[in-house]
DNA sequence: CTTCATGCAAAAAATTTGCATTTTG
DNA sequence: CAAAATGCAAATTTTTTGCATGAAG
């Protein structure tokens, strides 16, 4: 529940159930993202040739862009800063602190955003409130 | 208070205000941007080439970097899509239609997601929906 | 007349593609 | 085995930079 150290059994079964193949880039993806909550493509490329050395930025480019479009992952982008992705299970309003780029994860409640509202269907709202946080605000 | 079509004269004080130099192009977008409400950067140029036919895209890229650092443009980033940027006196929520990519304005008070938040002190929120739109609904 | 903006071309960064090889189901 | 994924190198796309020239305050 909190988005940190899911098992492989987990992690294998949201690929299969998109009939994706299984294969250690995908699993170690998934578990680097699953356990740091938030990362962007080059913070992935550097931790995932940490343990995998050989695997080829155009493999991750390939993977997260098919487990975006399979809802398995969920791109984050941010105002002045590089997307983001975490997985779509613990998706997440975000706190963004400006200050030191730090994100939190906010349970938020978007209904009282969509009562009343007409324009169409909802699959998805997303939630980002930018500002300074606690600790960089004391350290001014 | 439509966000179309600002005279020149309220543009040249969003520059002054900030001790930005006026200059043709940079009227331009911004008359541009407040005309169509919010375009990205390739959208901009095709639009502004047609007038203003030998503007350079690196004095675009640096206009709408240094506006958004200044405060004078909003930058949308939305999920599978361009960055687009609008007018901050007429920052909104958007609904965006995954199906046509249309971005609709929202007035949404953001009060009732504020309520009781204490994770630092809040600059902007941004709130997007993604669904369909009511047009793509019923033609299918 | 000083400071800043423009435009060009070149450089750098980010992303995508084609294809031979390997792995998965 | 057939279908799909990987990794490499190359191509493409997007964004940034340096610098000479021109415009704004």
């Amino acid at each position: 529940m909190e988005g940190i150290g899911h098992d492989y059994e987990f992690l294998e079964n949201m690929l299969a159930k998109k009939n994706l193949k299984v294969t250690p880039q995908r699993l170690q993806i998934l578990a680097l993202i699953g356990q740091f909550g938030h990362l962007d493509i080059d913070e992935l490329y550097a931790k995932i040739t940490k343990d995998y050395p050989y695997i080829s930025l155009a493999t991750i480019y390939k993977n997260i862009s098919i487990m975006v479009e399979n809802d398995i992952l969920n791109e984050i982008k941010i105002a002045q800063e590089k997307t983001k992705y975490e997985l779509s299970t613990n998706a997440h309003a975000h706190f963004i602190c400006t200050n030191c780029k730090k994100i939190e994860d906010l349970n938020i409640d978007v209904n009282c955003i969509l009562e009343g509202f007409d324009k169409g269907s909802v699959a998805y709202v997303n939630i980002q409130i930018y500002g300074t946080c606690n600790a960089c605000q004391t350290k001014k």
